[in-house]
DNA sequence: GCTTGACTCTATAGTGACTATAGAGTTTAA
DNA sequence: TTAAACTCTATAGTCACTATAGAGTCAAGC
């Protein structure tokens, strides 16, 4: 199959696809007589797994990793289960740093009502002034 | 005072400040003869809000709109307002995406132990088995 | 007056994970 | 044969910086 029906199959772009080829995510293996790329089931399944880690907000670089342990399939699983252990930590983090931000927001936002004008506005006046604190 | 006490002062990089300028935040009114860039209290106080809204996660451009707004003091502030509004709106939906996101990854983490191999590796069945599903 | 070092200047490239475009070539159907 | 639909490579853009190169400025010490 040509990149356009891949695409299509695994709801992926067609630069995506080049792109993941040029990050060597999925290398192309084939090509048609006037150098178009061909894929088989092969890369469905390989490209359908690098969407689902990309769903699971993995980096291309650590997908990289995954797909090399794969192709060692003897090996021990601890690199995997580490790989996981570290990116839970890492989402766990930023969704404590997102629901601080909120709460901040909140307070900010409760400062102001819709009547007032800039000059009154309840939010500029409590970042205008200096209580400059660090995240 | 030249950029690098501008810099000191607010905790900011040289390199940031010449950024905020070329993305017209902050702008440099004085030079010196040897074409130095030259600030005033304003600038440090500009760039301090600046630094506040950023750490509000704001991006530049909402930034650039409030300090518009901040201009014209006798405006209504409901734009002040509705951007908080949008703002916390998109921070509350990221927190929920990584909020599921974490529960995938801890019950695909639970699918493993550490003394499998790659080939036993729950983690890599599961994402490799055809459950191909959205976010 | 000269040198050294710390500072500053502009311009440019890199980050990550794509997306978008230009300009060319290939294939397929009418 | 020709038009549309597809594909190719190469390059630039996104965001908010960060890092570098190569040049110029300035103050202190000799």
């Amino acid at each position: 199959m040509k990149i356009g029906e891949l695409a299509k199959k695994t709801d992926c772009s067609v630069q995506t696809i080049r792109y993941y080829e040029k990050e060597q995510l999925l290398c192309t293996t084939q090509r048609s007589d006037g150098n178009f790329r061909l894929y088989d089931e092969a890369a469905v399944e390989q490209l359908l797994f690098i969407k689902l880690c990309r769903n699971l907000d993995l980096s291309l670089s650590e997908i990289r990793q995954l797909l090399t342990l794969k192709r060692s399939p003897g090996a021990q699983c601890d690199q995997v289960n580490r790989m996981m252990d570290t990116h839970i930590q890492q989402v766990e983090t930023r969704i404590q740093e997102l629901v601080q931000l909120r709460e901040h927001l909140k307070s900010l936002r409760r400062s102001c009502s819709s009547e007032r004008t800039i000059e009154q506005c309840g939010i500029l006046q409590t970042l205008t002034t200096n209580q400059h604190q660090k995240r």
